[in-house]
DNA sequence: AATTATGTTGCGGT
DNA sequence: AACCGCAACATAAT
């Protein structure tokens, strides 16, 4: 999936775009991407989109909400009238046929505007739930990388007597939220720490520095609308531009920006990891 | 053509 | 309990 960057572009967007509109019609194609009564958003409408850890919560009028998750390969693409938003035309075939082979859910508005949840892999969800549900659901995650509440002191904190790797630490989304392989591969080179290096073991210092160094590269990559390195677009099908200032990410055999080596890939609780091994020695 | 990889996470086993 | 490996699924690349 998308990671707290990509999720928090299309969740802004969704907000401009659909705040205020009504649900007239929601069509599932694919029953496991979603589940919940569709009664309870059926004519409701909606007063608020806002992002938590990688999560989309769509608020409803009702107390009720739509909680979406997008996993690997979901993504929302909003249709208005026809009209793509911004008049671009995405190359994809996906985005330019809606719906299309991978759409799993298609939420039509009172307005004739439409809004279409694709999934290549059906890994994502969309689940309506009450207001004390979605507390529940979300209560289960750690702070947002991206806030004050996220300190080297937290971290510390949750790590002193954890054996795994760092990489997978801050991945482990009941530590910290938001922190997929991209931004995990690029916050440990830009602190200059091995990815394999146990969690135990990193100095204060070091805490510091992936603190700091992971807010830096999210909230890059919220600046650049996320990373766009394969399924990921914008809710009007454009992509994002992190993926051109990547450090590490998907970059193995090529030059280390910082000091030249060429920069190596290891399997890492089962994912493909990118470090510079002389940076990150 | 079969194998391997993919932006996630939750499960079942050790 | 902490940790590991794999499964959920579809496709593209090697």
């Amino acid at each position: 999936m998308p990671e707290l960057p990509e999720v928090e572009t299309i969740a802004n967007r969704l907000k401009d775009l659909i705040v205020g509109k009504t649900i007239s019609k929601v069509v599932v194609m694919r029953e496991k991407s979603f589940s919940g009564d569709v009664a309870n958003v059926k004519g409701q409408k909606i007063i608020d989109v806002i992002r938590r850890a990688k999560i989309i919560q769509i608020k409803l009028s009702n107390n009720f909400n739509i909680l979406v998750h997008l996993k690997m390969t979901g993504q929302f693409i909003y249709i208005d009238d026809d009209v793509r938003v911004g008049g671009g035309h995405p190359s994809a075939d996906w985005i330019n046929e809606l719906p299309g082979k991978h759409t799993r859910i298609t939420y039509f508005f009172t307005d004739g505007s439409k809004l279409f949840f694709n999934d290549m892999r059906v890994f994502g969800w969309n689940r309506v739930l009450s207001n004390d549900e979605v507390r529940e659901v979300l209560a289960e995650y750690g702070p947002d990388v991206n806030t004050d509440k996220f300190t080297a002191s937290y971290l510390a904190e949750k790590i002193n007597n954890k054996s795994v790797p760092i990489k997978l630490a801050i991945m482990d989304n009941a530590i910290v939220s938001g922190i997929g392989n991209i931004y995990a591969c690029d916050a440990l080179h830009l602190a200059k720490i091995s990815p394999q290096k146990s969690a135990k073991l990193l100095s204060n210092e070091e805490i510091k520095r992936l603190v700091e160094a992971a807010k830096l590269v999210i909230n890059l990559g919220i600046k650049l609308g996320g990373a766009t390195m394969d399924n990921y677009r914008h809710v009007d099908g454009f992509s994002g531009r992190y993926q051109e200032k990547v450090r590490v990410y998907g970059r193995v055999g090529e030059v280390c920006s910082e000091c030249g080596s060429i920069i190596e890939k290891v399997k890492l609780g089962g994912r493909g990891t990118f470090y510079c091994p002389v940076c990150q020695a």
